[in-house]
DNA sequence: GTAAGGTGGGAAAGCGCATTCCCAGTGTCT
DNA sequence: AGACACTGGGAATGCGCTTTCCCACCTTAC
């Protein structure tokens, strides 16, 4: 990459590169029209691109946001991302990508480069994780993080703040209200549904996933219910399908049961995001199973690509771009501006998947 | 953005800049063992990060690529970016995003920044346009790639050229095969469908949806099949859905004109890609009809969303992470390398949605 | 008419790093 | 023992830009 540079257009225009850079990079002081319009016509016919680099080395602010996100391919992430993206152009910046499959030490790995790239602020998108195996990963990755913002950086992390980050200057948090909303969800699945409850919940320690399953008990035990069993895999769609699998076996097992014995109670499951509900209805129906009708099913989210799934599946939706443009913001604000974040709000949205408690035969 | 520098490490572990600089940041030349061990420790207690962009102002070469889509969430840049992600990773690079809902305007100011920010390769995916109304936009943005290239820039378009780029150096195009498999696609569903077949396509001037659409034709014509109709709309799943809406009172009208005279013939759509089938899918079940009993239906893509899609879609598989790692090397390779650049193939996917040309009863 | 205050331009000092060039010290070959 | 190539370290230069400081000139006010 060779590129004409500012002396150059400043020697071809025949003024000092001070006044160059002056007229094409703005600055408080502008130089007279006529001047100004021969440094234009030079840097036009050089095809003169200004440097980022070296004027984000020289005036120490490069213009960059780092995004740091599990997938860019997961719904969940992608619109996020979208959100983000749309932030940043709002601020006049660029957005740097960083994918990591929820790793600690590769977050970590991330953050410092966005840090070496003197990134103006990071953006961490992805379930905190307090599992002990990521222990040393998340010290790792706070200790980067609080190196990153003593040295003037800006994080937002969406969700739960890392664990064991200590910074208090230009670390936010945007709070995603899971547990509420997950007790919200329960509260009014259990107005309608007198069956089993089952959680298809993340690996132990993934804050969302604990989040919102904590959550949904609590809306259980709200309407004097006992608490729903927990089956705990992946927090990704495969991990659903497999849960999903098992469940039809018990479904189709209580069912013959019930054949004999008379009523049939459906059991209602709880997946903490869409893409494992998405994963667990595919296992159903893969197995025969039809929703609502031997099962019913809930997720979280209320991702995109929820709308083409059938049945049309009640979930909790969260305005996830909005949360990409909020923590993009609120990275990006110059210390003073205090406005009040406006916090994260969502709402459960019932569909077919969870219809009919007592199905009308 | 301050962090400490490494003259500051220099000067706390008792050595030269230069020094500190071979030791940390890998040169030719190696230091002493024990003087390495001094420098890395001081780093250490530093906290110091390299300074990438005064590393890329020193070395002229930044370690960044560009990546251009139209829109981060749409699941067919997703899988793209995924690819380029995971290729940008292998070269040990961070991508830079822009998303610009293809209009070339943006994607030349895209372009701009990327070059400011002096990008080694730059790949932009999203179907090229030769409409009339982007006539201006695409002379500039040919223009900007060529200035791009030019300076030394690496550019990987995924599908086709850019309308008016010249440069012959450093300029990529990943070619799709797009006509060639729509024109399989066609053979197989003419194999064993007999009736009206109706094109979905989006606005003609894009390059991608006019590809398929041909391709498909010329498939139609060598099964000497009369030429399918052709109903142009947004390439979005909007647009499919709003065709769909409109091809189903269609159906229902022939359907019911049928009824009297005895047998339905069903059409065949075939959509220029995924997310318009699905929208026109959608339209369907929404007006009632049934895929693949009313009408049967194809697109293009192969999406991972389309998974969990009802009816199984038929489609045509385009390994589009491979294409983003495919576009990303091509745009990372150091001149020399004559590799021979593997072509990118694809097939057709036959599901449920184009099952039965003449129903079983 | 002169002093005070603008104004518009240039010179120069970095920003943080890589790298070339130079130099002193060490070892090797004849 | 002397010339020789190495080796490992430091000084200095420059990457392309911004920004302070400075200076010459022109206004304005008294």
């Amino acid at each position: 990459m060779v590129a004409s540079t500012l002396s150059e257009v400043a020697r071809l225009a025949g003024v000092s590169p001070a006044t160059a850079s002056r007229v094409l990079n703005g600055s408080a002081r502008k130089p007279g029209p006529d001047i100004a319009e021969r440094v234009r016509s030079a840097a036009e016919s050089l095809g003169y691109v200004p440097n980022a680099q070296a004027q984000a080395l020289a005036k120490s602010s490069s213009g960059l946001i780092g995004l740091i996100v599990h997938d860019i391919a997961d719904p969940y992430f992608a619109a996020i991302a979208r959100g983000v993206q749309e932030a940043a152009r709002e601020q006049g910046r660029m957005v740097l990508l960083a994918t990591t499959a929820g790793a600690p030490a590769d977050e970590r790995e991330a953050v410092a480069a966005f840090a070496a790239r003197r990134a103006d602020s990071i953006v961490i998108a992805g379930s905190r994780s307090a599992r002990p195996e990521d222990r040393q990963g998340n010290a790792g990755l706070a200790a980067e993080l609080d190196r990153y913002c003593r040295n003037g950086g800006q994080v937002a992390v969406v969700g739960h703040g890392v664990v064991g980050a200590a910074s208090t200057e230009g670390y936010h948090v945007v709070t995603v209200p899971n547990e509420e909303l997950a007790a919200k969800l329960a509260a009014e699945l259990a107005a309608s549904h007198h069956g089993h409850f089952v959680i298809i919940g993340g690996p132990a320690g993934l804050f969302t996933s604990d989040d919102r399953i904590r959550g949904f008990q609590r809306g259980l035990a709200d309407t004097a219910l006992p608490p729903a069993e927990i089956i705990r895999t992946e927090f990704t769609r495969s991990g659903g399908f497999d849960v999903g699998i098992a469940l039809a076996a018990r479904i189709k097992a209580s069912q013959a049961a019930a054949n004999t014995s008379g009523d049939t109670k459906r059991i209602c499951i709880f997946a903490v995001n869409d893409v494992m509900a998405i994963g667990a209805a595919a296992a159903l129906r893969a197995e025969g199973l039809r929703i609502p009708r031997d099962a019913i099913i809930a997720g979280f989210d209320d991702i995109e690509s929820l709308r083409d799934f059938r049945p049309p599946l009640s979930t909790v939706h969260l305005p996830l771009e909005e949360i990409g443009r909020q923590a993009t913001r609120r990275a990006g604000e110059t210390a003073g501006e205090n406005a009040v974040p406006p916090a994260i709000t969502g709402h459960v949205t019932l569909r077919r998947s969870t219809e009919g408690a007592f199905p009308a035969p």
